[in-house]
Parts: structure tokens; C-alpha cells; sequence
DNA sequence: GGCTGGCCCTGTACGC
DNA sequence: TGCGTACAGGGCCAGC
């Protein structure tokens, strides 16, 4: 389940690889999900960027129009130059100019590729309308505690909504509700807590990002390789365990759809 | 307009 | 051993 550490970490592999080379062929799945992946033919690749927990590939074409290539990697999507574009989870591949094939391969298929004129993300709508990037600027205490109180829906639905804060998944979310002391299901965060909520945020898309991501199944970084913060995860994934900071045993419930973990003592409702 | 819940999708784990 | 079922969850969309 790739959140922005592990967008990041897969963003700053793959831009030496992409940046300067012109994509020669392509192929993808015929699903509605990856077929627009060939539209990037005989486009040059000018920058990778990030945008939540999307991927975005500048594309310049000999028309001179400017395009990006838009992946977003769902639930077990992974890119590499070292898959087989003919194994049986392959859902895209591009063929570039010194020889090499960047391979998208996607076990469950919640991962999308799209082709767009730059800028122009009408046709997906939780990138057109995200939130601010967690390390930018304009993500504040007081702008964050202003995009809550708006809403009143639960904290953690708000946060996975990538709307208040851009890049925060089911983990993530998990993570920094224990930081902050705030219980998921709240629908009222005060000013002091969307402070605390900040800087949480903040704190473990860092840790997570210090580490390459976190590797609990299908993420494995362009090389291959496995995310380290598996190890360093406070909260998700550790109901029935202490809580590190209390000793209280962590809890498991559904929110909202998403399997939740949090700490009945230090997260009160 | 905002919130909620269902759906997509398939490997894995578990119970019978 | 083999089958059936539940579960995992990001984004999208219909319904309220």
C-alpha cells in the first residue's frame, strides 16, 4: 500500500532512470485502468514528480504539446526496470532509448496509469482536488485545524480523504493519530490537537521516508529492494500488543471501511 | 455539497 | 487435501 514515503522513495530511484529518455514503445492491460499507458510513445521524459501519492512524468512531444505520464500505484503496484513485462501480473511497460523497459506490475489492478495534457487532471478527480503537500508550506497547524473543523466527518476518514493533507494512507494515518493522542473516530479535533495532528504527520511520513517506506507485503523500491519502517511502526499492524508509550494493550476496529489501530488510554474518544 | 457505504480486484489465511 | 469464505484497502461513485 504505497503512501508518499513510498511514492517518494520510488520517485527519487526512478528520475535518473526516466529523465532525458524518450520512450520508444508501450504496451499495457486493456483494462480502463492502464490502457491510456501507450499514449506516452515517442514522448521524451523531462521530470518525475510527486504529487501525493501519485507519480507524475513531464513528457514532451515532437508536436510540442506537454503531457504528463500519471501513475498511481494502489494497493500492490510496483514499478522496476528488472520485471517481466510478459509475467502475469505485467499492466504496462515502456521501452526507452538506451535499451531499458520500465515494467508496471500490479497484482490486485487498484493502481491507475493515465495520459493527460499537462496540468489538466480533470479526469481524476482525488488528484485534481489535493490537498496540500504535508512538507510544503501551506500545510499548517492553523490550515489544518481550519480543513477539519470544516468537515464532520471522523478524523481518519478526513485524513484518507487526501483532501486536509496530501499522501497519507490507511498506515500513515494510523501512525500519526497515536503521535498526536487523538482517537480515529473523533469528528472534532481543537486547535491544540490539529497542532499536535501537524506536527504527527509530519513526524511519520519523515520516519517513513528516512527509512525507504514500509514494506509490510507488496512494496519493494525500483531495485527490488524492501522498505525498512516495518520495524519502526508505533501502531499500525500491532493490535493485542502494548502500546509503547502506555503500556495499555492496542485496540482494532473499523473505520470507516479501514482497518484501524489505536491506543484505548493515550487516544480517548 | 458533504457524508456514507459499496464496489473493484486477487492472493493469503483460516475454518470446515 | 480441497473447497469456501473472509480479509486486506485507495479511489471512485451512487445514494441519501
Amino acid at each position: 500500500m504505497p503512501e508518499l514515503p513510498e511514492v517518494e522513495t520510488i520517485r527519487a530511484a526512478l528520475a535518473p532512470l526516466l529523465v532525458g529518455r524518450t520512450v520508444l514503445a508501450a504496451d499495457a492491460h486493456p483494462s480502463p485502468k492502464f490502457a491510456a499507458a501507450p499514449a506516452a510513445s515517442g514522448q521524451r521524459v523531462t521530470a518525475v514528480r510527486r504529487r501525493g501519492k501519485y507519480l507524475l512524468a513531464d513528457l514532451a512531444g515532437p508536436d510540442g504539446r506537454a503531457r504528463e505520464l500519471v501513475i498511481h500505484l494502489g494497493m500492490t503496484g510496483q514499478l522496476g526496470a528488472d520485471l517481466d513485462p510478459t509475467g502475469p501480473y505485467a499492466r504496462a511497460w515502456w521501452r526507452l532509448d538506451d535499451g531499458s523497459t520500465l515494467v508496471y506490475r500490479d497484482v490486485r489492478r487498484f493502481g491507475r496509469i493515465a495520459v493527460v495534457d499537462a496540468g489538466d487532471h480533470r479526469s481524476l478527480p482525488t488528484l485534481d482536488a489535493l490537498g496540500p503537500e504535508p512538507f510544503g508550506a501551506d500545510f499548517t497547524p492553523d490550515g489544518l485545524w481550519r480543513a477539519l473543523a470544516r468537515s464532520g466527518a471522523r478524523v481518519k476518514t478526513q485524513l484518507l480523504g487526501q483532501r486536509v493533507v496530501a499522501g497519507v494512507g490507511n498506515i500513515y494515518a494510523d501512525e500519526a493519530l497515536w503521535r498526536a493522542g487523538i482517537h480515529p473516530g473523533a469528528r472534532r479535533v481543537g486547535r491544540a490537537r490539529a497542532e499536535r495532528l501537524h506536527t504527527a504527520v509530519r513526524g511519520a511520513l519523515a520516519l517513513g521516508l528516512a527509512n525507504g517506506g514500509t514494506t509490510l507485503r507488496d512494496y519493494r523500491t525500483v531495485s527490488g529492494e524492501p522498505g525498512r519502517n516495518q520495524d519502526q511502526l508505533a501502531c499500525y499492524g500491532r493490535a493485542g500488543h502494548p502500546c509503547r508509550r502506555c503500556g495499555t494493550t492496542l485496540r482494532r476496529a473499523v473505520v470507516d471501511a479501514r482497518g484501524t489501530t489505536w491506543c484505548p488510554r493515550c487516544q480517548r474518544a
